[in-house]
DNA sequence: GCAGCGTAGTTTCCTTGGAAACCCGATGTC
DNA sequence: GACATCGGGTTTCCAAGGAAACTACGCTGC
């Protein structure tokens, strides 16, 4: 599987952890994905909602760092949320320029559910660990990005 | 951070083992992106190069399987190849129908430079940990691909 | 022999997201 | 007071990938 017809050592894919981290991830994502599709909610759409949730009133620059997209990006997302009747530029009172962004009725009540198929997703994949390998692969993932200084990025 | 205005418990984004993973994996995957387009090639790409370069002769359906793209995707991912004069659609003079896909010399040539590259980004990310270390992570990713059974899927 | 099928690949259409140009109101600066 | 500038947001354009329609062929059943 290594040197072939050079003699240049080419290792494979699958000797990279990043090769494996971005292989369970992918599935995580995916089926997550799915499930929130049932009820036409994209992943991006999904973590909108639910920082809007915590935290309302957010502007749209907090949006783009809570979504790690570029701003247009997260323009359409919102653009998409307010089709959907889930979230509303408000047009802040306090003219002070920036817009605030708030949940409807309808946005708020759907985020409880949507945090519940969350849960489930992650139980699915990762219910079967003891709570101490989850910890240590929470632990691992969390060193990774304290010692790499990982901020939330474009997310691809 | 829990519940807020109603009662309904909503566990935060990060409490999630799937969400540290897609953070951790975005990132190296993005870094190796970014590497890679320094020499105008996809993610995709390289796969589908390193796949051909390990085993000439592919044919579609193999690229299909080993990308983990629909055969439409694929398709693309071959015309870029080809564009880029890094592979060729040979029609198989054996006439049993399929196509086979084989690099060309630049193709062949590419691959181990390529290689480095992805060797390089798995060290960047992983290198300051122990052997035992990350052994330990690659086998937790592989005990989950095993314990779902998971499949190559489409990638995002 | 040929009608119907199944398999392998390609093409078309649509959605998502990045990049960059653009828009607009607030804030200096002279 | 007129104008350059800047920050926050939106729009436009492009690339990549999924879904599904379509194409080309070889094979099977009759």
């Amino acid at each position: 599987m290594a040197a072939r017809s050079s003699g240049t050592p080419v290792s494979p894919l699958e000797a990279h952890l990043g090769f494996w981290l971005r292989f369970v991830s992918n599935h995580v994502s995916a089926r997550f994905q799915r499930q929130l599709e049932q009820r036409d909610i994209s992943i991006s759409e999904w973590v909108a909602l639910r920082t809007l949730w915590a935290q309302p009133e957010t502007r749209h620059a907090g949006l783009v760092r809570a979504l790690g997209m570029t701003k247009g990006a997260t323009s359409k997302v919102v653009s998409r949320l307010e089709h959907k009747g889930l979230a509303q530029r408000a047009s802040t009172g306090n003219g002070t320029g920036g817009q605030a962004l708030v949940l409807t009725a309808a946005g708020r009540a759907l985020v409880p559910r949507l945090a519940r198929v969350a849960d489930a997703n992650d139980a699915h994949f990762f219910g079967h660990l003891s709570a101490k390998q989850r910890q240590s692969l929470m632990d691992a993932m969390q060193a990774l990005v304290k010692h790499h200084r990982l901020q939330q990025v474009p997310t691809t």
